[in-house]
RNA sequence: GCCGAGAUGGCGGAAUGGUAUACGCUCAGGUCUCAAAAACCUGUGGGAGCAAUCCCGUGAGGGUUCGAUCCCCUCUCUCGGCACCA
């Protein structure tokens, strides 16, 4: 019989979708599990192959959990401000909000096509204004407790994308989106103190169950470094130089002091020509020459001498850009005897290296009783950048009066809704869309009541996916973010699935807004941090190796692959492939083989079915041990080898001629009903199940059928392979040895000397120790 | 440079101290067919041999062990992240 799965997929997917058995269901008794797969930003291109594979792997899981008792939410929605919406809508001159609308219906469909059973009553979007509300009201918290304020900085500024980036979004100095060049600008930008956090921020990681290469990255961008803060006297001057070092025991080794072309210092000495012409250079150099590795220290001398507080030496101090203005003092004490980088400028510039003394770890208390210094903590971690110049984004709900300067829209006020306008182009000047309608700018001060003008930066992406995995424990509350009582029962979450490519940003900021939530008091006291586990799944590459992109026309569509196999052949394949957190290469050549298991699959229930009253001892014992391996499996995100161990017992099956009643039969669907959630329907129904098989209990393994008569032991002599012997799996080691001796060739092996031990493994080997 | 992951047949990959290469692909042979495709069955790490069988084999070298893909040390390479961060 042909395996129809368009029929199928027809037949059962208008039954999935909205079905009330994949609803999550607040305080029900039953034990909850938060299974959140990260929500995607929808694009015109719709679905790709890494939403799928990722998506599919969650709901395996969620299937999973569902049918073993729990109370899944398992919900969907989308992160839908972005730049490439807003780029779209100013090519085809349509409202970002009709896009969006498009978009996400077009992402809606092609997921319930895949069969996930997401919770659609929970579905948010980051663009809806019921939602943004929240986001604009979690901005004015962190405006009320200090934590953001706006300062005049200089940023990078992407002139395609004519937009501000954060540090983070820039690759080596270039845009992350579009990877052109940025350049240093000054404009007057929100920030937000997300470095106050950082210790809370390493010190969470231990509450969480994360994998190692996740919390490495977190705490690598972190990179808390302890160290010291140590005050030079400048000869002949009232100023201080003040440097930090982690090295405080190398002070007797420093011949020389660095700072920033933009450290403050320099501003005073600019009369110097050389010094000017230095600095004027270093200024119009982007990012990217001045971080390019492996090149040549640039420097000038600044005519200034420091004092070394403890020898009294005076030490020469240069200018030089490969110091940082950015990080720590913006200046160094220079220890060329101990620094691969300070000793690379001394020897351009023919500084002094001093390699006659010996690092002292007193010094440190040295410098503090003579009060020069003190010990001092420096974070790679910068502040966070709030601002962005566009117009498809929350509004940032501030607003300034002459009076009271800035001020937050008071909570009874927001959302601060985006208004209509007629260009969405930014504006080379760096200002957002937002500032040329003058009707929405100029507004009343919540405070004083007279005239003020408002925001019309907006908010960057990160802004919505800080916080939509409490928005779905409630949804559609319009009095607080959600619930307490919800959150309290759905939260933490479980599992958190997604890419790479988040495990440091978006899921940084996200646990530093957590946490300031939680010192606010409105998510649960009981959770410190908002998740248990993050899983990373892996990548699809092309068939030709390379990553996917449209460019070389290596892309495979889901959609495409589904129309010429089948969903189930898809989701089984791209879980077959390889571990979930692999990346792998397509291969259309393999999709075959799972079409061929899910045809002998369903060619063995059909022809059993009416068959076999009674299933057979060895057909037990393959059901119940494919019972504990695949769901052991699951639980651990072995998704290839669940897959083939279910490959292995139909191969078993069917070679055999194993017989298997209707209890087991449907044993074997419901295995196989995560997977391929359609035909596994479909079997199911054939065999007279009532609808869902998916919240059917998970079926349960019993030992006694698993416990075989005979095993297969190794015979080995020296620890080299000589044989087997069949025997029963609680056979002594007198019982065992005498059956191996038994064998020919082990009596062969066994005369070449005189055996001095006997190692017996119960169920698994023998090994007889010979003399040399 | 630092951090993380890894290296196993022709290919994707299994195996967490006990029969290396499960499962799938590929390829070869067979069944069915007028024929082909599909499907199904059998075989498929390398070498020697008619065969029984033997030797070699998990990136390289060393170690621990009766026994190592697995544990320890040294090295090489690949992938991912970070990086003039003092």
């Amino acid at each position: 019989m042909a395996y129809d799965f368009k029929e199928i997929e027809k037949k059962w997917g208008g039954k999935f979708v909205g079905f009330a058995g994949f609803k999550a269901q607040d305080f029900e008794s039953k034990p909850k599990k938060y299974v959140l797969q990260e929500f995607p930003y929808p694009s015109g291109s719709g679905l790709h192959v890494g939403h799928a594979f990722s998506m599919t792997g969650a709901d395996i899981y969620a299937r999973y959990m569902r049918m073993n008792g729990f109370n899944v939410m398992f919900p969907m929605g989308w992160d839908a401000f972005g730049l490439p919406t807003e780029n779209y809508a100013i090519k085809m001159g349509v409202k970002p909000q009709s896009i969006t609308k498009e978009n996400t219906e077009k992402y809606k469909a092609q997921m319930n096509r895949l069969g996930f059973s997401f919770d659609w009553d929970r579905e948010v979007d980051t663009t809806d204004p019921g939602y943004y509300k929240w986001t604009q009201w979690i901005f004015t918290k962190l405006f009320e407790k200090g934590l953001a304020h706006k300062e005049e900085m200089a940023i990078n500024w992407c002139p395609k994308d004519k937009i501000g980036l954060a540090n983070e979004e820039v690759i080596d100095g270039r845009c992350e989106r579009c990877g052109t060049e940025t350049e240093r600008r000054i404009i007057s930008q929100w920030v937000v103190k997300i470095t106050a956090y950082a210790d809370r921020l390493l010190e969470g990681l231990k509450d969480t169950n994360f994998i190692e290469k996740v919390k490495a990255a977190q705490t690598n961008w972190i990179d808390k470094k302890i160290g010291a803060n140590i005050r030079f006297e400048i000869k002949d001057s009232e100023e201080k130089l003040e440097v930090f070092t982690t090295r405080p025991d190398t002070l007797e080794g420093v011949t020389f002091m660095v700072i920033a072309p933009e450290h403050k210092l320099v501003k005073e000495l600019l009369e110097n020509e050389e010094v000017k012409k230095y600095v004027n250079e270093a200024k119009k150099k982007s990012e990217m020459e001045r971080a390019e590795l492996g090149k040549e220290k640039t420097g000038v001398f600044s005519g200034l001498y420091a004092i070394n507080p403890v020898t009294k030496k005076e030490i020469p101090v240069w200018i030089a850009d490969y110091v940082l203005v950015s990080y720590g003092t913006g200046a160094i004490m220079a220890v060329p005897s101990h620094d691969e980088r300070d000793e690379a400028f001394a020897s351009k510039y023919s500084l002094p290296i001093n390699r006659d003394y010996v690092p002292d770890m007193k010094m440190m208390d040295l410098i503090v009783e003579k009060g020069v210094g003190e010990e001092s903590v420096n974070y790679h971690l910068r502040d966070w950048i709030f601002s962005r110049q566009h117009y498809w984004g929350e509004p940032i709900p501030m607003v300034y009066c002459e009076n009271d300067g800035w001020v937050a829209v008071p909570e009874e006020q927001l959302p601060v809704r985006l208004p209509e306008v007629e260009k969405y182009q930014p504006t080379d000047t760096g200002e957002s869309p937002l500032a040329s309608i003058t009707e929405w700018v100029e507004t009343e001060c919540p405070k004083c009541g007279g005239s003020a003008k408002r925001e019309t930066d907006t908010m960057p992406n990160w802004a919505g996916s800080d916080w939509y995995f409490l928005r779905y424990c409630d949804p559609k509350n319009e009095d607080a973010l959600a619930d307490m009582e919800k959150m309290r029962y759905w939260l933490p979450v479980d599992v958190y699935m997604g890419g790479d490519e988040h495990n440091t940003l978006h899921l940084l900021y996200s646990r530093f807004i957590y946490q300031f939530l939680w010192d606010l008091g409105v998510v649960p006291k009981e959770y410190p941090e908002p998740y248990i586990k993050r899983m990373s799944h892996g990548v699809i590459l092309g068939a030709d190796g390379n990553r996917m992109s449209k460019s070389v026309g290596n892309v495979i569509i889901p959609d495409k692959v589904a129309d010429i196999y089948g969903t189930d052949v898809l989701r089984t394949y791209m879980m077959f492939m390889g571990p979930f957190d692999a990346t792998m290469a397509w291969n259309e050549r393999s999709l075959v083989g799972v079409k061929r298991f899910l045809e002998k699959f369903q060619r063995l229930v059909e022809e059993s079915k009416d068959k076999y009253v009674v299933t057979s001892a060895e057909g037990m014992r393959t059901i119940h041990h494919l019972v504990k391996g695949v769901g052991e499996d699951i639980a651990e995100f072995k998704y290839n080898t669940a897959i083939a161990k279910i490959m292995e017992a139909v191969n078993d099956l069917t070679k055999n001629k194993m017989e298997l009643a209707k209890t087991e039969l449907l044993m074997m669907v419901k295995v196989l009903a995560p997977f391929a959630p359609f035909v596994a329907e479909e079997l199911w129904s054939i065999l007279g199940g009532e609808f869902s098989v998916h919240v059917s209990e998970w079926p349960k393994f019993e030992e006694k059928y698993l416990v075989s008569e005979i095993v297969t032991l190794s015979v080995q002599i020296n620890g080299k392979l000589r044989g087997t012997v069949e025997v029963s799996p609680e056979a002594s080691e007198e019982e065992v040895k005498k059956v191996a001796e038994e064998q020919e060739k082990v009596q062969k092996y066994l005369a070449e000397g005189k055996v001095i031990k006997v190692i017996y493994v119960k169920g698994k080997t023998i090994n007889f120790v010979l003399t040399a």
